[in-house]
DNA sequence: AATGCTTAGATTGTCGACAATCTAAGCGTT
DNA sequence: AACGCTTAGATTGTCGACAATCTAAGCATT
């Protein structure tokens, strides 16, 4: 069993409330995990049918889909699933380093004492399972470790730039890529030092070493692409 | 007269096809001007009859500008306009200090040879507007030199986290504190090394003085605030 | 055969009405 | 007087229908 943080599970926990917040999670989750393939054509009127909802419902949800750039809209044409691009891989993950790597500068500056003891036993933890060769796991400890150190930026746009937009986009493309757990033994070393500079409350070096890592995870993934 | 860019032109001139853009792009002029003021309700039925428009169009806008943190919105209550806060101001430059630094680096790499000496020669016609005093302008043509570096980027995210998202908030800020065109001199300064350092397609410099600027730029502006 | 116009079908955009929920005033109890 | 409950009013959420726009098939022309 993996431990989740309290932080981060309240985050995840979205309590949807209306009818429009579950349609907009739910198409979320299917666009992001390859139920809906990624240039395909979101009819309103057949995806109202699909989940029995208005179609003022479905376009509510298609309007959050397309502010977090998982579809596109078209006035008068409708919205389609983004498409998957080495250049859009690229571009993100430039956007991914400088975000998260001013994450981890706010981090080692705004992270309570308590709040980074906790990452450590985390890290330790994640060492444990990959040691026993977990490696579903892995990857919901590589997410929890990241968005530990986005929240523990406590900056509030850069929360929300990454854990509502930014994520489920680098999600996107590493589940249809089939990139689930990549790098995991150098990846653990990376974090390692990531949460040394952060105890060690060097704002640089955490910055620094945040997007190094981030830069090696995207040469890691374009390395095995073909396209 | 300034010289606004092409460029700049092609994307300010949001071309509104529908109502409900422009009732969004109308509303947004409205908030970020302060004619609807900071912390205000915005009722559906009351926006719909003074914009003359059906209260499915007033949603929708409502819902892009809380997509650009323009406005929040609470399920079953309403959407109100953001208030403005001192640690708010601080976060949001240093989402800006972080994105707009990546673009510089981005632009020291992807802009043309043309680009760049088209924004030499953007710089000249600012300084000499500065010299014979058109403040108003000034201000025009710090925009526009931001701009030109953030579209230099090439990067499509980064260009519309930028200039859909923080600018209008950044501008927001701006307007309603009185701040229209601060530090003329130290800033025109700043630009010119910025421009120098994308010339020399010094990726590294162009970012580290382009998030030294924004960070002058974010003491300056805290330092007239007493709150 | 290729091109351009016309039209039918389908899709998106907009609207007004009804249902669900929240807010605040009024009443009663302690 | 203070607190909690009830209820009326107003606001948001959802729905189905109509209007505006786009798309593609079919026909006419060159």
């Amino acid at each position: 069993m993996p431990v989740i943080s309290p932080l981060l599970n309240e985050y995840i926990e979205e309590q949807a409330i209306t009818s429009a917040d579950k349609t907009f999670l739910q198409l979320r989750k299917d666009i992001v995990e390859g139920v809906i393939l990624p240039s395909s054509k979101l009819s309103e009127t057949e995806l109202s049918t699909k989940y029995t909802v208005s179609r003022a419902v479905i376009r509510e949800a298609i309007n959050r889909l397309s502010a977090c750039h998982l579809v596109e809209r078209k006035a008068n044409v409708g919205a389609r699933v983004v498409s998957l691009t080495r250049a859009g891989l690229i571009q993100l993950y430039q956007v991914r380093e400088s975000l998260e790597g001013m994450a981890a500068r706010l981090a080692a500056k705004n992270m309570s004492d308590e709040e980074i003891s906790d990452l450590n036993s985390l890290l330790n933890t994640h060492f444990h399972e990959v040691q026993s060769g977990e490696s579903y796991y892995q990857e919901a400890g590589d997410v929890d470790f990241h968005y530990r150190i986005i929240l523990g930026s406590k900056n509030h746009h850069l929360i929300s730039l990454l854990l509502d937009g930014t994520y489920h986009l680098v999600r996107m493309y590493r589940v249809q890529l089939g990139m689930s757990g990549p790098r995991v033994t150098t990846a653990f070393d990376e974090h390692k030092h990531i949460v040394q500079a952060i105890s060690n409350r060097d704002e640089e070096l955490a910055e620094m070493l945040m997007r190094r890592h981030i830069l090696y995870s995207k040469n890691n993934i374009e390395s095995k692409l073909s396209n």
